[in-house]
DNA sequence: TCAATGGATTTTTCAGAAAATATTTCATTT
DNA sequence: AAATGAAATATTTTCTGAAAAATCCATTGA
């Protein structure tokens, strides 16, 4: 795994609390590599929002604000209503199919959660991104697919946390998970907006 | 001015084109200061997609496909639409009477384009921007923002270049942002998008 | 208490070289 | 003549160690 890969798992999954000071010479200590490679490597997720950079103090852990999880849940629906809008347009079977399978190994995955959430904690959130990742999968546009993916990894910031001190919150999500799949297989826009923000309010509000 | 606003001045202004070649020795040259920087800003633009890195091939311009600027034409008028949307509700005489100046201002620079195009190019781009950043000014998401300002950034290259090539296309133009306007101060939404969608989709078809 | 000061810490930049990879050149073979 | 492959060249990428610039912090003096 390159060193971007690495920071970037280390950063999303909450090893650095969030708004702390990333040093360094601690970084160096633990990731090695020179000091220019993880500076290209701390700009770049800066400019992807997972890094905060400030002018000759360095770089910290992206702060956890309600302002920015409101402005995340905000963009999330934005582009992922949009996405699918467009996917309901575009996608055939294949799309459908592909949804289905993907609902299907989230909705395992969040039985597993029950079960051990530690041991699956990372399992999960890989299928609950290849979960909404399908919804716009169809979109017909990488560029949305990219931001989408941008929004959604500062996003996960809050639910890791949120995960990591109140645990899983059951059986809620996998409803809201169905719904919005439901919504989407019937090509019901109104219904679809309504389920996700639901899904991601819901969220929000807790967090 | 930074290393890095003069980096992203030239890229978007044209000074390179599109698709070239950015060498180390020649960046070293023209900027001055070291690789290591250089790299730095190089990766940040990689990221807000003003230039491309393929990896130990070293980094070039964007290049203009047609396929990006039609994500990038979508991009705009969904964070645009949505932006103006929220501006319509959050926006009071404040939001109003910015919108105004901003349309004034970028008016008065397009009458001026006709006399001497390259002598008012910056100018003009720099007005154009004001305006349509105006429209969602009050959508209350720094987020959004940020955002929008990167895809319009991007949307921009191909202007310049179309610029270049063909002129300014003159009292069209002129006429679309009035009607952006004055769909954005009636806060009507469908003819907002419709009028948006009309400026933006008219240039991209000429592209 | 508050602000100034000076030393310690940290970030940022630098220059040059080494390592890794790409590209070109050119002789050889098919 | 076209294709192949190895050597030479060029370029990117990384590393090192150090200097420069800025920030932080604890102590001093008012």
């Amino acid at each position: 795994m390159s060193l971007y890969e690495t920071l970037r798992t280390d950063l999303l999954m909450g090893r650095y609390a969030p708004g702390s000071k990333l040093r360094m010479e601690t970084l160096k200590e633990t990731y090695g590599g020179s000091v220019n490679v993880l500076r290209e490597n701390l700009v770049r997720l800066s400019a992807e929002g997972l890094v905060e950079a400030e002018d000759q103090k360095g770089f910290r852990v992206a702060s956890l604000t309600p302002d920015r999880l409101r402005d995340l849940t905000r963009l999330r629906i934005l582009l992922e209503t949009d996405g699918a809008r467009h996917s309901f347009g575009n996608g055939g079977v294949e799309w459908e199919s592909n949804l289905v399978a993907a609902h299907h190994k989230l909705a395992y995955m969040e039985g597993k959660m029950h079960e051990d959430e530690t041991a699956h904690f990372l399992m999960w959130h890989q299928c609950d991104y290849e979960f909404h990742a399908a919804l716009i999968a169809a979109c017909g546009s990488g560029l949305h697919q990219r931001y989408h993916k941008q929004v959604y990894d500062q996003f996960r910031q809050y639910v890791v946390v949120e995960l990591k001190t109140y645990g899983f919150r059951g059986s809620d999500i996998v409803d809201e998970h169905e719904a919005v799949m439901r919504a989407a297989l019937n090509r019901d826009l109104a219904a679809f907006e309504q389920a996700l923000s639901r899904h991601l309010e819901v969220f929000a509000s807790r967090a």
